[in-house]
DNA sequence: CATGACGTTTACGTAAACGTCAACTAAAAC
DNA sequence: GTTTTAGTTGACGTTTACGTAAACGTCATG
């Protein structure tokens, strides 16, 4: 950690919480590009961007492969109307799928409820009788 | 598919959108334990609940162990205060990530909208010149 | 009774996402 | 000046979630 904001795998390693394997590993994946500096990474801000771009993904259940596909079609700069048109139909499709997800999580919360009201009745009947 | 609402495998399958193997393996994994016939596996009711469970939990990104783990959990009936208040907890934990959850699907909405946007501000351009 | 259609188990294969050494290098600290 | 410390690249191991045959049983139908 520098004023110059650029960091050290370690450094990464301890904000993110990851080992120092996995960043390598999602670099030799294609997710991360950082520069070097007579061999060692060096992380700017950019990467710091991407990082957490591949953990939100993976918090919501993505692949890898799927993150390094979304990263790169969101990033390039197409000029072809054909190119465009594409890319807003995909961004379409990632729409839907994150309108399901957000309807799952909808209902397993309501279910999480009725379970916690079943359980606190039953906490109560008990102490009740004891 | 009969009266009895019993089901076959590949009932299953073709209902599900999954094949045979699959729902195999999520018995072997003990997420399901159908009655047999004769050797072949007998669908229920209950059977089908646990498998639109699975396919949630999967959907949002969870492991079939985890997805096995929380059905168990909120399947038991425990009668000791101790276990009843441990079931509350786990199911705060689990709250709490689906709420991270839905954050960061927000977000990455949000995220999505402003690469639209700049897409067809792009588009218009085009059309504009052209 | 043979022939599908549908089912079964057993077993090996595979892709994804890392973990875990091993063997090495370069810079920093003592 | 050597010993830590931090980093590097393989290479192999592991777990998860199935796919893919192989080899066989059962049942209805012609």
């Amino acid at each position: 950690m520098n004023q110059n904001s650029t960091y050290s795998i370690s450094d990464l390693s301890k904000n993110f919480d990851l080992t120092a394997r996995t960043i390598r590993f999602y670099e030799s994946a294609g997710l991360l590009s950082p520069k070097r500096d007579n061999g060692k990474r060096i992380y700017q801000e950019r990467d710091l961007v991407r990082l957490k771009l591949i953990l939100r993904g993976k918090r919501l259940g993505f692949s890898l492969n799927e993150i390094k596909t979304t990263m790169e079609l969101y990033d390039t700069q197409p000029n072809e109307t054909a190119q465009l048109e594409y890319v807003l139909t995909v961004i379409a499709t990632h729409k839907k799928e994150l309108l399901q997800k957000q309807m799952d999580i909808e209902t397993t919360l309501e279910e999480m409820e009725a379970v916690v009201k079943n359980v606190q009745q039953k906490l109560e009947t008990i102490r009740g009788e004891g």
